[in-house]
DNA sequence: GCCGTTTTCGGCCCGACTGTTTTCAGTCG
């Protein structure tokens, strides 16, 4: 029987929504698959698990009667006829011609029944020969402007970045927009507001009473190669980097509703709208309008915006339609963690691997950020190409620790290991080695693409050792490059809590590894957890942000997670043998 | 196709901008 993944079955049903509005289907019926595929992307557990263990689909939501029967015919028989009768009908190429900026659903249509384009090879073959120009409200611009998006797709200049990418260019783009002097609020908006693991494009928002300067000055950022757009209130325009932002200006006393409105998700937004207008009220990014009279309700915040509606402020990391409003309304959201709240890391490198800087200057740097305590984990033996420590060097290590010890009192200062979790299973240092270090983590950087099996039982052995106290990067994605190995996460999650070992949040943009989905599964599990910047120079520990930012996006409070407390306490809690 | 402290049927969010238009459809977020 073939497993699915949770990206499969989510590209699938959304792949389905995509086919369904070419068709023409009914829009709610299209924005049910989406729906679908967004919470089921969004699991912590494998949903092909759960139907495994013969639970009840439809208690997900988003999922009802139609799509739970369609995943388990999936996954029972490898097929599923909706989707060969509907592919048989639309050509399933043209999933990829909507990708296309500034394609949608019925031009693909009409290029595919009037032309007969079906790829996008076609489709940019006849917008070369002018043939585009031949379908109804198609000019030359529209004609060269797909050109010119088809050529930027096959560049891979659209597509998401990470983290590392959108944060330090939203916070330039910033700078320039808070220093202009119309300009009395400036915030960035959309998925970068909240956290999301990669974004699409930035969104600003600046409170003005004289937009005309603001969207001038945007457009003359030094980074921006292209205007795509630029109206009374709005402008669009794509960065030298690929990455596409949008500026709204709007009046100050309507702050609230914007930002609210400009962050999203948008099925958090869906949510939030459907009760206004329960209680009698439509709401966009102006102002709340009473249906019965027309009264139109202006926020300049956020805070009062949800309060009014019934519930509690619910933060932008946690708006993604998750469970948010009803624990808002509850009054049972989680507290946020802050980045203040961390006390000490317990994975990080230094150029006795292949970190950039000194023990000392990482120690330094940490104690600078108020740090109580910082582990030295450099790479283990068999990570060569790291110039991972054997157990000789460990021990020269342990003599250059204690030194900068002495010199800096103010934090405590550990020897750790990231030991190796070899591609044949085995450990890459035996536990006399082990024993003599403060703290061990294990993670597996090789092998990645073995099946899952044998994936699993290697963390699954490392999890096991009583000298492991912390698996590092679980799955071992890398953002935007390279999807996560095929392991077992249930199986993994579930050992850890049962051995007391602990998983990593790893707070590398390039990581975020628990994701935010494990980090809420692992909550509920009663895992322990720990975030990490795995710095690798002094800079690294500033992205601690991302890593918070992520256990809170998973709903992860200072109680689960390990390094908001003193060493002290650290020790108690995952010191096995 | 999903969903329910108004509903198991009848709802399901809303506006800016562009291009090709004589009044608006399509795309995007």
């Amino acid at each position: 029987m073939p497993r699915y993944t949770n990206q499969e079955v989510a590209k699938l049903f959304a792949d389905i929504g995509d086919l369904l509005e070419i068709k023409g289907e009914n829009r709610f019926k299209i924005l049910a698959y989406r729906k679908a595929a967004d919470n089921i992307a969004g699991l912590g557990q494998d949903l092909f698990d759960l139907w495994e263990s013969g639970q009840d689909l439809r208690k997900i939501e988003g999922i009802g009667q139609a799509i739970a029967d369609k995943s388990a015919e999936l996954f029972s028989t490898g097929r599923l006829e909706f989707w060969e009768k509907l592919t048989a009908e639309v050509p399933v190429s043209l999933v990829e011609v909507l990708n296309i900026p500034d394609v949608g659903p019925k031009l693909a249509k009409s290029m595919w029944q009037e032309l007969g384009l079906t790829t996008v090879a076609e489709v940019k073959a006849a917008a070369q020969a002018g043939r585009l120009q031949t379908l109804p409200r198609m000019g030359a611009k529209s004609e060269a402007r797909i050109l010119a998006s088809i050529e930027a797709l096959e560049r891979r200049e659209t597509g998401r970045v990470h983290l590392g990418i959108a944060w330090p260019l939203a916070r330039q783009v910033m700078a320039v927009l808070d220093n202009l002097p119309d300009a009395l609020k400036v915030e960035v908006a959309g998925s970068l507001r909240r956290m999301r693991e990669t974004i699409g494009d930035l969104d600003f928002l600046v409170a003005t009473e004289n937009p005309r300067p603001i969207m001038a000055a945007f457009k003359d950022l030094a980074d921006v190669q292209e205007v795509i757009a630029a109206g009374e209130t709005k402008t669009s325009v794509r960065f030298k980097n690929g990455l596409q932002a949008d500026l709204r200006c709007l009046e100050p006393s309507r702050w609230g509703t914007a930002l609210q409105y400009f962050t999203g998700s948008q099925a958090h937004n869906v949510k939030v709208r459907e009760l206004a207008q329960k209680q009698g009220y439509s709401l966009n990014e102006y102002a709340l309008t009473r249906e019965s009279d027309g009264e139109k309700l202006m926020f300049d915040n956020e805070v009062e915006l949800y309060e009014f509606l019934g519930m509690d402020y619910i933060p932008p990391l946690l708006r993604e339609d998750r469970g948010e409003i009803k624990a808002a309304q509850n009054h049972t959201l989680p507290a946020l963690l802050k980045v203040g709240d961390i006390k000490g890391e317990v994975h990080c490198h230094s150029t006795w691997s292949d970190g950039a800087d000194s023990i000392e200057a990482m120690a330094r740097a940490a104690l600078a950020r108020g740090y109580e305590y910082l582990v030295i984990s450099d790479h283990s033996q068999s990570l060569g190409i790291a110039n991972g420590l054997t157990p000789e060097r460990l021990r020269q290590q342990r003599r250059e620790i204690d030194e900068v010890q002495a010199r800096l009192p103010g934090i405590r200062l550990l020897q750790g290991t990231e030991m190796e979790i070899k591609a044949d299973g085995t450990l890459d240092f035996a536990d006399e080695v082990l024993a003599e270090l403060d703290f061990v983590v294990a993670s597996v950087h090789t092998g990645l693409r073995q099946d899952r099996e044998t994936l699993t039982r290697r963390t699954l052995a490392a999890i096991n050792n009583p000298y492991v106290h912390l698996i590092g990067h679980p799955s071992g994605r890398l953002l935007t490059q390279r999807e996560a190995g095929d392991f077992d996460m249930e199986a993994i999650m579930q050992a850890a809590a049962a051995t007391g070992t602990a998983l990593e949040i790893n707070a590398s943009p390039e990581r975020l590894d628990l994701s935010d989905a494990h980090v809420r599964r692992a909550v509920e599990l009663g895992v322990k957890l720990m975030i990490n910047c795995d710095a690798h120079h002094t800079d690294g520990f500033e992205n601690l942000r991302f890593g918070v930012a992520t256990a809170n996006r998973g709903w992860a409070t200072a109680e689960t997670i390990l390094n908001t407390r003193s060493w002290r306490e650290i020790e108690a809690m995952v010191m096995k043998a």
